[in-house]
DNA sequence: GAGTGCCCCTAAACCGGTTAAGAAGCAGCC
DNA sequence: GGCTGCTTCTTAACCGGTTTAGGGGCACTC
């Protein structure tokens, strides 16, 4: 095994020139049928393989998406979402050939620079934009610096990039009529940061459910999706002179802090307090009591995302938004009637 | 903002040739000093920036590093250790202008192909090992696709890419020990796979610390580091005539399982039972109980390894194998003495 | 029989760097 | 004055592909 052959090697072989190797490698016309299976057995026979660096270079491309995790270093490690998602991405790209250039940051000065890096030392052809904010500024910064993009989501600002969205709603209207079918009236929403889109989204679906339901809807706390935030903010939900008897949580890791605060405290869930999560993780299928959640499909998520883009990408005229299956509620073990009308 | 400047505009600019320019970027020698500034002052004030693509094809480097995740799609959105890993490792590569490819696989035959993928892409220059098995084949696989290394923990086999250890033994023992200081005598372990060094390396500490205490090492059951296998592993131990007072589990997430099956029991954690995982991830600390676990540096881990692995892919001489500071006990609220003798 | 058009192919430039070979200029030395 | 050797710089090849311009051969047309 020596040195890899190039198309030069093919041409030589063939007894053709390099360009029309390369004519008849990339399937293009002008090539007679009889010469491309020539050129093609030959490259077959000699084991060549195109050179990714060398097509970079001379097509300006590379061949490469990317994905930029801003993430506390905090609850980077048990952030369900990223890993499932990566899954679902490599579910795309190994197929096409493509690679996945990962970066996690842990603050927004580090992510910019991220982007900017990325695209200064074209690594990749784009980016899969995830946890939009608030008039994200993020969206500007990719458009300037030239990639391509999807997002994750609706953005709220004006965007050329399509977008890949799962509509959190249907999930939260089903927890909370789960809840009011049961018999709970004073529900609580503890929600990720009113910054990003899918939090203030999230809280918005609770506030409507409620609403639609002729429920007050005064007990929604905000904070920032992380377990101590979850735990933080249930301990004040649970010292209110009029405690909520079901708390609904905007994802996984704040309700599994949040149960834990409250059989800390000696309350029996679902007994006492009932609890829902939200993004269908694994492990709050192996709690006590498992935990009811809202499933987001993830690696479908992650797949959709990286095939768009690559369609983006190569330039196909239509590629327009996608919407997915809504989330939907599981429920478990964590929610039941409220022991006051019991 | 037009196309971005090469070095033949820098060279016209100056007033030199491509190649000096190149010399002077580089810092290499048989550059006057008044050229090399001025050359330099050019290339900046034109904004000049090097092509990473262009360089990968003449240097025959990638400037990347890659990182081949195997894991079962069950267990992926579960495991803390990854993107803590991760966010370890882009502490030494993003300084370094360097880049990380993920690839994310199911098993063991898409891993293969991945690897085999990375270096027929020229992908990256090296890779870090994770996750080493015993008789682990892939060494052979990346020496001869000659892609360099670092593997995560000493392997067993011949190997010659330098290692990045954590010695996981001073925990297993620490929580052994813990567990026997508390009164516990029916000790049971947990272990990952033995077909996994580190799977079996904790089950030999657990073992060792075992006899080193004139203990019976009988209950050591072996699964697979899922949370189903975990509760599965736990409710056998359970069922046992003489069931384990405590059970040292090889990581967190088989823990928490395990915490669940015996909470569902109406075994009381930690009086009727002692827990202790193995990680030392976040979520633990929310948990009620919370966590005993261990604790490893996993951040640092990231770092030095990806540091190692692009000191070895430089071709500096001086690679030889690193060890970190030694897994710890940090003991929560999930051991207690044993019931029995209380 | 010249002109036109098409098909198949070659030659060569190009992408943006690195690097080997060699030339020019100059000092030092005998 | 010629030789040696060093520093500084240029030229050109090279990495491995893609792509444009154009040439030769052939059939068809009038």
């Amino acid at each position: 095994m020596t040195i890899r052959p190039t198309i030069a090697d093919v041409a030589r072989e063939a007894g053709v020139s390099k360009g029309l190797v390369s004519f008849a490698l990339n399937d293009r016309p002008g090539v007679a049928a009889e010469t491309r299976d020539r050129i093609l057995s030959v490259a077959n026979a000699l084991g060549w393989r195109p050179s990714v660096r060398a097509r970079s270079l001379s097509t300006d491309r590379s061949f490469a998406l990317g994905l930029v995790i801003a993430r506390d270093p905090e609850i980077i490690s048990s952030d369900p979402f990223f890993p499932a998602f990566i899954a679902g991405i490599e579910g795309a790209l190994a197929p096409a050939g493509q690679a996945l250039v990962v970066s996690m940051v842990s603050n927004e000065e580090a992510e910019v620079a991220s982007y900017r890096q990325l695209a200064a030392h074209d690594r990749v052809d784009g980016v899969i934009l995830t946890d939009l904010r608030r008039n994200d500024p993020r969206i500007a910064l990719l458009e300037g610096l030239r990639l391509k993009a999807v997002t994750l989501g609706h953005p709220d600002v004006e965007s050329s990039f399509p977008a890949v969205a799962v509509d959190d709603g249907p999930g939260i209207h089903s927890a909370v009529e789960h809840l009011a079918a049961l018999g709970h009236r004073r529900i609580a929403h503890v929600a990720g940061p009113s910054s990003m889109l899918h939090g203030g989204r999230r809280s918005q679906s609770f506030i409507d459910a409620l609403r639609a339901l002729g429920l007050a809807s005064d007990l929604v706390v905000e904070t920032d999706f992380s377990a101590a935030g979850g735990a933080k903010t249930t301990a004040a939900l649970l010292d209110l002179d009029e405690p909520p008897t079901a708390i609904v949580f905007a994802n996984d890791l704040m309700a599994i802090a949040g149960l834990g605060v409250a059989q800390r405290r000696g309350l029996r869930v679902p007994d006492d307090l009932s609890i829902t999560g939200f993004d269908g993780s694994d492990i709050g299928a192996y709690l006590y009591p498992s935990l009811t959640t809202v499933t987001t499909p993830v690696l479908e998520w992650g797949r959709a995302s990286a095939e768009l883009l690559l369609r983006s990408v190569i330039g196909d005229d239509d590629v327009h938004d996608i919407e997915l299956p809504a989330a939907q509620l599981l429920v478990r073990m964590s929610t039941a009637p409220p022991r006051t009308i019991r």
